[in-house]
RNA sequence: GCGCCCGUAGCUCAGUUGGAUAGAGCGUCGGACUACGAAUCCGAAGGCCCAAGGUUCGAAUCCUUGCGGGCGCGCCA
């Protein structure tokens, strides 16, 4: 509808210029179409006269009067007006309404999503964690808001990958091989030591002892290539475990990459080439240097160190440089916060690649807290917060909220938050099954709308075919209210797609179950305003918009990944 | 010291990329069930939008400075 909207705003200032009297100028800016806080300044409201007014010296009220006397289709408005500094107010009749309800139901399951204009090909890159341990609650929250984003930017038209890069090369990988290594000793009632920087979580001895049924004493001695062996099997395991826990989560990736793979094919030295020959490579200090800092980094990087080794940052050049081979015209990573000091230079990688750095887009999750709340003897309530910290073994594990809190609550919980802001995870609030819990809250409104179109079938209520006659009954404000907010989910999508921000999806469901509750609840005062009423023909409009309500709770909750039960 | 994020009701957070009288949930107080599902709804109280300047018709939103909190700042990943 505000696409619609637009539109017709844009035709009206195109023939006052072709009328001559307005010079306006061109091109036209952006038309935005805002929804007014307050109902009596209508449905819709622009604020382009005032904007256009200023360039142009004239009048905004004067030039709004002129954009409503042109305006097109003007069938469709109850009101077209003019108030305050040069806002243009516009009223809906009931009959403009009623074509979003059968809009709504004709696109059934794709109801929100838009058809593929101008697709990108596009790759999210998510969770991407060390197979040297479990995930933590850090990583559930990307895995959730990359999974969100992807499904998002599918439903606005594009066609997206989710990859999951395994960093399984280099130091990280070798630590575990020596640390699985140690508590395959202590088994063996040998003297160990788990390294400085190695892994001292428990969930290593498990690994252990598999590999001690399997050798028995024969690899006590840490030899390179024992150490070797135990880090690939580890790093085999541990992966296995992440993507069970994913799955747990609902999170499926399309592709993994690996970065031993990526080393092994040379991919590494074939990128440290491509940049050594376009000059952004230089030697100093007897490593090799790359020239981030004149690609907007705050210095040079070391990527080649100086004992012949490459650094992280050679990787991920090299990882970087493949996904844009592969075709991909947009990059979209999802890191924790902690690593924003890591964009300057991955940028200045793909700039250095000859391409526009603004092809790749990072999108920061900030910390999660792990919160319990305790109520002290005055009722205070307290939030204990766990911190999470991955090296000393107390993290607070991802599996351990999931199998707490399910699948919905923890996805929901995750990115019902803008992902700039920090989150404390309340455990105890997400899995109560009570209307404090938001996700129960959008739950209970699905099934209850499922409730009463179950109940329309029991009692032979038949529900018409969607056409303006079967929809004319639907008149009161509440009815109108919510035709208008279930509309908004295209518009709402392609919002938190362009953004990259799923929590305004969040928002919405919360917001359109809200606005059902209160309809529904006004039928308990006056029967006459329930959807189940006496009168047939108003009862059979109700149920559509009633199917139509279903319909978007349902499609919003499906981009989210969380269930939407008929009963519960 | 430098960089990024955050600062909005008692608490947890939205605020449609600059719009009209700043919102929601929780919590507090007061109401509505012989039910189209009360896992709900209605109402009340609660605000110097961290502070001070600036930009303009108009600022929670943009700019500058300061304050407070978090996270980073390696030839680690």
């Amino acid at each position: 509808m505000k696409a619609q909207l637009q539109s017709l705003v844009l035709q009206a200032l195109q023939s006052l210029r072709a009328s001559g009297q307005w010079s306006l100028p061109d091109p036209l800016p952006a038309i935005s179409i805002e929804l007014p806080k307050q109902k009596e300044h209508g449905d819709y409201a622009t604020t382009v006269c005032m904007a256009l007014a200023k360039s142009m010296r004239v009048n905004p009220r004067a030039l709004a009067q002129a954009v409503a006397d042109a305006f097109p289709g003007k069938g469709l408005f109850q009101s077209i007006e003019i108030a305050g500094p040069g806002f243009l107010n516009f009223r809906l009749k009931p009959a403009a309404w009623h074509l979003v309800v059968e809009d709504i139901l004709r696109q059934g399951e794709r109801f929100g999503a838009a058809s593929p204009a101008q697709a990108d090909k596009i790759m999210v890159e998510y969770v991407s964690a060390n197979p040297t341990g479990p995930l933590h609650v850090g990583h559930g929250r990307g895995a959730v808001v990359g999974d969100v984003i992807a499904t998002l930017l599918q439903w606005a038209g594009h066609d997206v990958t989710r990859e999951f890069y395994v960093n399984d090369a280099g130091a990280q990988i070798q630590n575990l091989g020596a640390s699985i290594h140690a508590r395959y000793r202590e088994l063996l009632g040998l003297p160990f030591e788990i390294p400085e920087d190695g892994y001292k979580g428990d969930y290593l001895i498990p690994l252990a002892r598999e590999l001690q049924s399997k050798h028995g004493a024969d690899k006590a001695e840490a030899t390179p290539e024992t150490i070797a062996e135990f880090a690939r099997f580890g790093a085999r395991r541990l992966l296995d475990r992440i993507n069970d826990d994913l799955l747990a989560l609902g999170v499926r990736m399309d592709s993994y990459s690996s970065e031993q793979a990526m080393v092994e094919a040379g991919g590494v030295e074939n990128a440290l080439q491509t940049l050594r020959g376009s000059g952004f490579i230089y030697p100093h200090d007897g490593a090799e240097w790359f020239k981030s800092k004149e690609l907007g980094d705050e210095k040079d990087r070391v990527v080649v160190r100086s004992d012949g080794r490459t650094t992280y940052l050679a990787s991920d050049i090299a990882y970087h440089k493949n996904k844009l081979d592969r075709g991909y015209t947009r990059l979209i990573n999802i890191w924790g916060a902690d690593h924003h000091g890591y964009i300057a230079r991955v940028k200045a990688a793909v700039a250095a690649l000859g391409l526009d750095p603004g092809r790749l887009q990072v999108v920061l999750t900030q910390m999660v807290n792990v919160v319990r709340q305790v109520v002290d003897e005055n009722g205070q309530v307290h939030a204990e917060a766990v911190k999470s910290s991955k090296r000393e073994g107390n993290f607070v594990v991802l599996r351990e909220v999931i199998d707490e809190a399910g699948r919905d609550a923890t996805r929901f919980f995750f990115v019902m938050r803008s992902a700039a802001s920090q989150l404390d995870f309340d455990v105890e609030l997400a899995r109560k099954q009570s209307n404090d819990n938001p996700v129960f809250y959008v739950q209970y409104g699905h099934a209850r709308v499922c409730s009463i179109l179950r109940k329309a079938e029991e009692d032979g209520i038949p529900i018409p075919p969607a056409s303006p006659e079967a929809l004319a009954p639907l008149v009161h404000e509440d009815e109108l209210n919510l035709i208008q907010l279930i509309g908004s989910l295209p518009e709402v999508i392609q919002n938190c797609a362009a953004r990259l921000e799923p929590h305004h999806l969040v928002f919405f469901l919360d917001q359109t179950v809200a606005a059902f509750h209160a309809w529904y609840q006004k039928g308990a005062a006056d029967p006459s305003l329930r959807v189940l009423c006496e009168d047939r023909t108003a009862a059979g409009a109700r149920l559509l918009l009633a199917s139509a309500i279903r319909q978007a709770l349902a499609n919003g909750l499906t981009v989210l990944g969380v269930s939407a039960p008929e009963r519960m």
